[in-house]
DNA sequence: CCATTCCTGACCTTTTTAGTCAAGAATGGG
DNA sequence: CCCATTCTTGACTAAAAAGGTCAGGAATGG
């Protein structure tokens, strides 16, 4: 399991503009060189998370890119979803859409197992924000979470 | 973020395998069949999980697979790691290996948020044994575990 | 001794990832 | 009103990973 190139340039945008966030906007080319990401590409992941709502552009000399909610309203979640379309595939109808056969239906005993993990998943990235990325040497996004340690380790 | 059709396959083999835990031994074209899963790619992840330890391999007519320990001392992180390598990658790696503006590196705010995701998901297969999942309809599998109700919900 | 079954490694095709590129359209400072 | 700046769109491409196939060989046990 892996985390993109996509979604880790897109988390690293979106900090970078949180950190601005007030300030005038930056433009696209300027988040390429802060953020060491490929300036053609940077554009192509604006593009998404202004479709997401999550970024507004302004265009002109001067333009750039703002966030258009303050970081506190804003989650991994809504970045990996805005630039992957969704935060976990759904496992059965990637390998049994529509099949008679298909292990995932009545009486399979797999696919709660990743309907969990994707919502395990989806549940963290929703308890993320920016402004928590941004404050995490006092300990609020660098720490284990509460509910993780109640989880009794494997065998 | 997406579960490969190696690991939903591999998780097949050995539910089904669990299930004929202490009976003769099912060769790997049995096991296609079952599970419908293209034969010579069975063969190839029965290789792995053999590699792994986890099944055991019968050689001459009569021979076959099968589950080299007890189903309740299978987990799932044991069957993703054995068929993947890694249950989640190290993202630091991926994208800064080794360079001076590493974005990772001392101050970086990104880090732990994927190594946290890593530490959830690896936690979370260590908790799902093969006997978890074959007794799933008495709920000890298919339902959302208490730690993760107590996850407050993001925003 | 031979049918059965596993073993190994190379090979191939498709999909996804990760970028690149070019032409164009809005904006606003001067 | 002009023009440099900046975003916008969509097509294109190269590399990697996923997903699957194949052939030849080596044990095993009936």
């Amino acid at each position: 399991m892996r985390i993109t190139s996509s979604i880790e340039y897109a988390t690293r945008l979106m900090v970078t503009l949180a950190a601005e966030h007030g300030k005038a906007p930056l433009p696209a080319e300027r988040l390429a060189e802060i953020d060491n990401v490929p300036a053609d590409f940077v554009s192509q992941i604006l593009v998404k998370l202004r479709r997401a709502g999550l970024v507004t552009s302004h265009r002109g000399s001067a333009g750039g890119y703002s966030l258009s909610r303050p970081p506190r309203e804003v989650t991994i979640e809504q970045v990996v979803r805005a630039v992957d379309g969704s935060v976990f595939e759904e496992v059965c109808e990637r390998y049994d859409a529509g099949s008679k056969d298909c292990r995932h239906q009545g009486q399979c005993a797999i696919s709660p197992v990743w309907t969990k993990l994707g919502e395990i998943v989806t549940r963290y990235f929703e308890s993320v924000t920016l402004a928590a990325i941004l404050e995490q040497k006092a300990g609020s996004c660098g720490a284990v979470p509460a509910w993780l340690e109640k989880l009794a380790p494997g065998k």
